[in-house]
DNA sequence: GAGGTGACTGCGA
DNA sequence: CTCGCAGCCACCT
């Protein structure tokens, strides 16, 4: 039954849920992942409607390419964004993710 | 039915 | 090295 693609999202929001705590991934990363080499625009869209899925999805866990919290103003809150990360270990300054290479988190290469 | 937007990325000058 | 533009696909009005 809506086998249509029940929902790009739902594919982002498996993919971001898959994100372990104290990584971070890219729209790029995951776009990628789902057949869709620059399809980033979709992911940040899917995560647009993360706050109304059912399901919690970390969406503070996906940055953009140069990690900089670019949705961080989507939480709710844009210090939201930048706590949970803290949170989590994951060091945050100037809206930006500390040492982002490192904890960066590529699905298509932790995913097999 | 058609147009416009968007939490991005990569390449060119 | 820095700045600008075009491409991408799905959802919303």
């Amino acid at each position: 039954m809506k086998s249509t693609s029940e929902s790009f999202y739902q594919k982002v929001y498996a993919i971001v849920q898959l994100i372990p705590r104290g990584r971070v991934s890219t729209y790029g990363a995951i776009g990628n992942y789902l057949s869709a080499r620059s399809a980033a625009r979709m992911v940040g869209y899917a995560m647009n409607q993360a706050h109304s899925a059912q399901n919690f999805i970390p969406a503070h866990r996906v940055v953009n390419r140069n990690g900089f919290l670019t949705g961080k103003h989507h939480f709710g809150s844009p210090d939201l964004m930048q706590q949970l990360l803290e949170n989590e270990g994951i060091e945050v300054q100037n809206d930006k993710i500390v040492d982002f290479k490192k904890k960066f988190w590529d699905p298509a290469l932790e995913i097999v």
